[in-house]
DNA sequence: TCATAATTTCTGTAATTTCTGAAATGTTGT
DNA sequence: ACAACATTTCAGAAATTACAGAAATTATGA
């Protein structure tokens, strides 16, 4: 597919910010083509529209598919899946903080737990607040699995809607 | 120093992470053993005690230094610097939150209007929804950019009170 | 069953990132 | 001004990651 220039701005840039958390470039950009694309698209339309390697577009569709980001659909007549994610960014959003949690969060709280068991357990000379440091992580990390466990829960349309209701949410707090 | 095994399996985790988000390693981990420090420490002994190159110790606190996470303090009678991160889980938090918005967000949503602009002035055969999704990200950008707005400028602990509302708040989107 | 198409896995290469140790620069006290 | 200490810069080595193309595998239809 020829792109239109608006189109490939979009894409090279969603590549550099998925670099800077953690995301593979041309993952990310894959993930962009098929959040513009108004169809599914076989593997080999995304290589040469990306103009990269088919190899390299079947890493990333696993990967992305891994995630829960992208499926493939089949068509009657061509024998090639089809690759789509949901045009509704809430969705997406919901998704990415779900795998994120499962991936990171969850493991993290494993670690912070038994750290917090041994640091009550052995006092250190060296690091006396140590115990005191790790709690006030872990409660920090309970908390931020308790939002995403919530954010997770909520439909797509009601996490907008909640998103929305920031100041009113923020002045809560205040 | 001489680590408690705790505190090592803490900061070798605290690596993990950050090399997960897009944190060079041993930037993560010299901040982790700041973090976990009852007072500053002088750059060679964060060398010393994490086996990283004393140069390499350098970069990693101008990094962190450049991020606002870490800051360079004096004593009397020693000519070392002594660097020292904030013992605040919240405040660490807002402040990463004010650098990833400064540096991340607020470039995309220019690109993002750039990319809608273009997208409403010339319609694209290929790509008819081009501009609905683009305005869906940008959407969803500009309110995650007022949400780190409003939370870089709430206090630590009032930020920590909000988290804590976390479920009264999310049955206002039920 | 066989030929063809589609996809994935594998292997080596290229590119990038991270890291070290040496040299250069800067700072402090005598 | 000089010596001692401290820090930063820099160039190259080491490690990691990304990628392309070939080979292998799997699926499809005649």
């Amino acid at each position: 597919m020829n792109l239109p220039a608006t189109a490939k701005k979009f894409i090279v840039h969603w590549g550099e910010m998925g670099a800077r958390w953690g995301i593979n470039r041309s993952v990310a950009q894959i993930h962009a083509l098929l959040y513009l694309s108004p169809q599914p698209l076989p593997a080999d339309e995304i290589a040469e529209t990306l103009a990269i390697a088919r190899s390299n577009v079947s890493v990333g569709l696993k990967e992305l598919q891994g995630w829960g980001l992208v499926r493939a659909t089949q068509t009657l007549g061509d024998r090639r899946d089809h690759f789509e994610t949901s045009a509704d960014v809430w969705d997406l959003f919901r998704v990415i903080i779900r795998e994120r949690k499962r991936r990171e969060l969850d493991p993290t709280l494993t670690v912070l737990r038994e750290c917090v068991a041994e640091a009550k357990a052995s006092e250190s000379k060296q690091l006396p607040h140590l115990d005191e440091r790790l709690e006030a992580m872990l409660e920090f990390m309970e908390l931020a699995d308790a939002w995403g466990e919530r954010a997770t829960r909520l439909a797509p349309k009601n996490l907008r809607r909640l998103a929305k209701l920031g100041d009113s949410i923020f002045k809560l707090a205040e």
